[in-house]
RNA sequence: CGAGGUGUGGCUCAGUUUGGUAGAGCGCCACGUUAGGGACGUGGAGACCGCAGGUUCAAAUCCUGUCACCUCGACCA
């Protein structure tokens, strides 16, 4: 990485300032413009195409599992969300309320949803009546809006696009059951899809959602070594149900509360995307993912026959999405451009290459170069779509794994937190203090207790006493 | 919300110390020449200097206030 030479000199190198490289990534790629409101941004055209695949194929695997699609007002009456105090505790702080329409004073404010859980409890509770109106199982995709303190495009922005999930059952055991599936669908999308590899795990006490009984999550490692929650999966128990009055009558004509779940991941994910596979030069987008999987570039487009040549070799890929980038710039540009915007794949074609029947492709990834006859060109850019999106996925792997730790005691944990950038396994007694201890002298926050356990130690890391539970530790975004 | 920093054509910045009425590079537009890793020439458009007051004959420059953005903390998905 170090010694590889720089292009793009228009994006800051992440050995520099990591920080800086991403808003530089966000920005040349063309994903998002800064809005004049804070914290509200701007998705560009290719950014939102980014989010329309996640979207399609995140709703597919939804479907696949007996969920439906709904749409919830934008408002909440202060009354509603008032309803289960640990949910307003933990999201009053950051609504934004509506306080006036047009001239007139509102007699009672709304908010504008941080999140939906008191709209859906509201609506189960006059639907649902019978044990034969069980299970529900809802989703919707909308924006929320969040009034946050700092914020970063993608990572965090006051408006967030996301889809939530929230379901209604009739036992325990299937809310737990429906709240771990929804993690495996956002895990398995992550790994096959985005090419990113999730540690999975259940929140602490201290880390749970506001409401729930209990919130397991999805973790990545970003390429700076800090831990980003990717999608969060909430099993709440009857906790709502008995806040807002949500009953059944079941077989034995007895009355029951409902269980809930819900379920959600976010425009955050293009964040994760882009600290993970990104590089010096740009974007890299994994092929299943990428909105342009090959962009076709003509080289002296000018001269009789190259420009009909491309479009004749885009016909070839009707089932990939393949541009040509026939603009008036020159090749040089176009390299750049492509590589920015992390377009996976490039077919050169030039007059040399028209003589030979031949293209040149350019991976992504690799920035390998390979000579291929235009008679096998899809099924080698076939070829090459799956390779990239698999060693993607290793690469990130890879990278995860060396920079996961262990550490036995506060003296290890510290070190590796100034020197080594990344996962911290560590023991735990599962004690809040400990947890709060850790932060205070590392920033590293709790991220998960991970569903594949290794036993490291006896004792917990922190204080000594004995352990109950491994868990994983790191700053996050 | 605390500490620090920055606001000047679309972008990056110079000019501010020592007030005299705004500059460069890139980008943009037109024409021409080019074309295998951000091409070149010629011509052109584009800024009441974040905003509001104040001082002064005169303010990008000095003073007061305010807003926005960035970095680091605290808080949070």
């Amino acid at each position: 990485m170090a010694q590889e030479k720089k292009l793009v000199e228009a994006i800051t190198s992440m050995e520099e300032d990591f920080a800086q490289w991403y808003t530089d990534v966000v920005k040349k790629a063309e994903l998002i413009e800064y809005s004049s409101i804070k914290g509200c941004m701007i998705i560009r055209p290719y950014g939102y195409a980014i989010w329309e695949n996640i979207q399609k194929q995140l709703d597919a695997d939804f479907k696949a599992t007996g969920v439906e699609n709904v749409y919830m007002p934008l408002f909440i009456p202060e009354s509603l969300l008032q309803k289960e105090k640990d949910h307003v505790e933990g999201f009053a702080p950051e609504v934004a309320w509506v306080t006036h329409g047009g001239n007139e004073k509102l007699q009672e404010r709304l908010c504008v949803r941080p999140t939906s859980e008191t709209l859906f409890c509201d609506f189960y509770s006059n639907i649902i009546h019978s044990y034969r109106d069980l299970p529900k199982l809802y989703n919707q995709w909308c924006s929320v809006v969040r009034w946050e303190k700092t914020t970063r495009p993608f990572l965090r922005s006051t408006e967030l696009l996301w889809q939530e999930g929230h379901t209604a059952h009739a036992t325990a055991e299937e809310a737990e059951e429906r709240t771990i599936q929804m993690l495996n669908v956002y895990a398995d999308f992550c790994e096959n899809v985005l090419a990113i590899p999730m540690i999975k795990g259940k929140k602490s006490e201290k880390e749970r959602f506001a409401g729930a009984e209990s919130t397991y999550t999805i973790e990545a490692l970003m390429h700076d070594g800090k831990a980003l929650q990717s999608g969060t999966s909430h099993n709440f128990g009857d906790g709502f149900a008995r806040a807002f009055d949500i009953q059944y009558t079941d077989k034995n004509n007895k009355l029951q509360y409902v269980h809930q779940t819900s379920w959600g991941v976010s425009t955050r994910i293009i964040g994760a995307i882009i600290m993970v596979h990104g590089d010096n030069n740009g974007l890299v987008l994994p092929p299943r993912i990428a909105p342009i999987q090959a962009m076709i570039i003509p080289i002296n487009q000018k001269k009789e026959g190259v420009l009909d040549k491309a479009y004749e070799i885009k016909e070839k890929f009707s089932s990939y999405r393949v541009k040509v980038d026939d603009s008036d710039k020159s090749p040089g540009w176009k390299f750049s451009e492509q590589e920015m915007r992390g377009i996976p794949i490039r077919i050169e074609i030039g007059p040399k290459d028209i003589e030979k029947n031949q293209a040149v492709i350019v991976r992504r990834d690799t920035r390998e170069k390979i000579f291929v006859s235009l008679d096998e060109i899809v099924n080698k850019v076939d070829e090459i779509l799956k390779n990239m999106q698999a060693d993607m996925l290793k690469k990130a792997r890879d990278h995860r794994d060396s920079h996961t730790y262990v550490a036995k005691d506060m003296k290890e944990f510290e070190h590796i937190i100034e020197e080594k950038p990344g996962f911290i396994k560590a023991m735990w007694c599962m004690d809040e203090a400990c947890e709060m201890e850790i932060k205070d002298r590392t920033g590293a926050t709790s991220r998960c207790m991970p569903f594949e356990q290794e036993h490291l130690d006896d004792n917990c890391v922190c204080c000594g006493k004995p352990a109950k539970v491994m868990a994983y530790w790191g700053k996050a975004y």
